[in-house]
DNA sequence: CGCCAGGCTTCTA
DNA sequence: TAGAAGCATGGC
């Protein structure tokens, strides 16, 4: 398989693919990961600074895949305007190479509606078996499967999934995305409350799960989704909420913290 | 066995 | 309109 190298900076791939954004990457032996991104099975390693892909083609890596990593933003500038808080620098110096992904809408969503009240090992588990049974097949691996092909499905054709009480929401997701109810363009582009309350229409999705797709599925940084690691860590590190800087993109904030939260033993 | 997991819906007062 | 129970499943 052809490989080719882009410097990149600010980025690790570990930070970034398991931080709990996204749910189809996995590690192999060497330190590199394997995902599916689209139709295509990409594979990614470091060397230093230098990102080493396969899987796609460097017009890919312009067209899509630098925006779907977060490696179409300049981090730089937002670590600056972040680490005016010493505690936003902390999280920040605690995982640098964190960058919040741009993932496809549809898949960003009803992998959230399956993160409730569940475990990423679960979580992974599910969505596996999601593509596996109903992606299409793309010569070995699966794409997520499209809401089209969900929408005609029952509750019950899901039961293999074992994604208990989700598999109804995942139902009540695909035909309202697939009958075009769910307007893109008011997601991407409406005042926050607007883009969440159009996907608060959906059976199982409340404010969390709406604001993951809207930070991850729909590069919408100002969305701040809170669960409980950070209902807690913002009660013992910003009790007054985040600097009003930071707001334009307290999403990459949430990331950062997030991270630093469960991982650095730092909130209890 | 009981508790918990990147919550949400439903029921109750 | 707030607060708690119930929800499927699986790991510990």
């Amino acid at each position: 398989m052809n490989t080719y190298n882009v410097p990149v900076v600010d980025f690790s791939l570990e930070e970034t693919l398991e931080c709990g954004q996204c749910f189809r990457w996995r590690r192999n032996k060497h330190g590199g990961y394997t995902g599916i991104v689209y139709d295509r099975r990409i594979e990614l390693s470091m060397d230093g600074d230098t990102l080493i892909i396969s899987g796609c083609t460097p017009e890919d890596y312009d067209s899509w895949l630098a925006q779907y990593l977060g490696l179409n933003q300049d981090y730089g500038s937002y670590k600056l305007t972040l680490s005016a808080d010493e505690t936003l620098k902390n999280a920040i110096g605690f995982a640098p190479g964190i960058r919040v992904m741009r993932q496809e809408l549809w898949e960003t969503l009803c992998s959230f509606i399956i993160s409730q009240n569940n475990n990423i090992p679960r979580i992974s588990g599910i969505i596996d078996r999601l593509c596996e049974g109903f992606g299409r097949d793309c010569g070995g691996y699966y794409s997520f499967p499209s809401a089209a092909a969900l929408a005609r499905l029952t509750a019950e054709d899901l039961a293999p999934l074992r994604a208990g009480f989700r598999a109804g929401y995942i139902i009540d997701a695909a035909q309202k995305v697939a009958a075009g109810a769910i307007d893109e363009e008011t997601i991407k582009n409406a005042p926050l409350n607007e883009a969440r309350a159009v996907l608060m229409q959906i059976r199982g999705v409340g404010p969390k799960v709406a604001e993951c797709t809207l930070l991850f599925g729909a590069g919408r940084y100002d969305a701040f989704p809170e669960d409980v690691w950070i209902k807690r860590a913002m009660a013992q590190l910003f009790p007054n909420g985040l600097p009003g800087y930071a707001l334009p993109i307290a999403g990459i904030a949430q990331q950062y913290i997030f991270h630093y939260a469960r991982k650095s033993g730092a909130v209890k």
